[in-house]
DNA sequence: CCAGGCCTCATTGTATACAGAAGAGGCCCG
DNA sequence: CGGGCCTCTTCTGTATACAATGAGGCCTGG
């Protein structure tokens, strides 16, 4: 594997996980030789995390850890709702049917699974890449894949209850039963559901004083 | 200005105008040496192009202007249609009602400079500006941006006529309208609507022949 | 004591040298 | 005569050295 993509990785993942906090600034030299790559590949990384929005240049001296604000979150989702309710309605159109009825079984056996939040975030996960898959859009998927990257970051503020995660699934199920029905009307709106109910999650989380974000 | 930056704009400005047609090989040597860069500054120019889907990597051996064919554009205008129907929208709730009472009377009197293409592009350049900043949403402008890029490609496909121009320029005025009036649906349904006689003018003028594109 | 300018140093931007990998071409063997 | 292997070339990926810019602090003058 290439060093600049071990840079990339490591450094999104830091960021995602909140290793390195909004704010944090990083240094090409420091950063470099932390990670044990020169300052050529780093570079790139940064240049990739740049584009992905997860750092920003700070007024020429460098570049910093993007903020998370209230206001960035709200921003993020209408974004997301945009790209995800069309992804929804595109794949109601055109998807393979078996596919998402294994995915519509799996939901509905989900409350298996709540005692993990990752197991059921993998399922999640399969979910999107099939939606993405059947849109055939490459395009799409890669906005959707850019707003992903932002959400796993926010994730790990709202810190999901199984109460919610139950709620999610239902929400889910919903979505897959739509897009199994091609009924694409249904899939793009009961998607707006699910992102709306999200939303409100993390904003009533952040706002009950768990975290701590910059305003 | 850094040499990157003029390395970027150069080959971004040369792809647009169908001066690096698509598939063409950049090899970094060559191009280094044809800007007057070094290799370095190249790099990020070509990572930057990347980024924005106008370049792809060629299974290992250097990177390609990337193709564009009619499935493409189709895709291009789904993400396009989720994108510009939502930013209307946001821009008809929050916008600075002064800016587009202007930008009315100026779509209003559009007809005047339909001889000149460029003046009529700048105007709508300058009408999506001012979505842009009344969203306040720099994630949506971000993602706006990019398919934007892609669109000035296809223009120099679609070679709009005046009739053309004229329709949307009344397109436009009823987008603007909407805005005006606060009117979140109406802006999400005129810009649907321009969206989709946009669309179908590029495929009647690629199908016409007029233009040689890959499959 | 405060303000303005200069100097210094850190940090980014650029160039170039080197190494490794991958493909094309030719040669040898079957 | 064809196919496979080897080699050579050329490209990308990486490291490091150098240049330029901007920020911060200190000194000096008012």
């Amino acid at each position: 594997m290439r060093a600049s993509d071990i840079a990339y990785r490591t450094l999104r993942d830091e960021i995602i996980e909140w290793k390195l906090p909004p704010g944090t600034v990083l240094g090409e030299v420091e950063q470099a030789a932390r990670l044990g790559v020169s300052r050529t590949p780093l570079r790139e990384a940064l240049s990739r995390l740049s584009a992905d929005g997860l750092v920003q240049v700070a007024s020429g001296r460098g570049l910093v850890v993007s903020e998370v604000s209230l206001g960035s979150i709200r921003e993020m989702f209408e974004v997301r709702q945009a790209l995800e309710e069309r992804a929804a309605s595109l794949a109601a159109q055109r998807r393979d049917k078996a596919v998402f009825l294994l995915l519509k079984v799996e939901f509905q056996e989900a409350s298996a699974l709540l005692d993990d939040r990752h197991a059921y975030y993998d399922l999640v996960s399969r979910f999107d890449g099939a939606v993405d898959t059947a849109t055939g859009n490459p395009y799409l998927v890669s906005a959707l894949r850019s707003v992903r990257t932002h959400l796993a970051r926010i994730r790990r503020l709202a810190q999901d209850d199984p109460e919610r995660l139950l709620a999610a699934s239902a929400e889910h199920l919903l979505i897959v039963e739509a897009i199994v029905a091609g009924d694409a009307e249904l899939a793009a709106h009961a998607t707006h559901v699910h992102l709306y109910r999200s939303l409100q999650n993390v904003l009533k989380t952040m706002h009950a004083g768990h975290v701590a974000i910059t305003a």
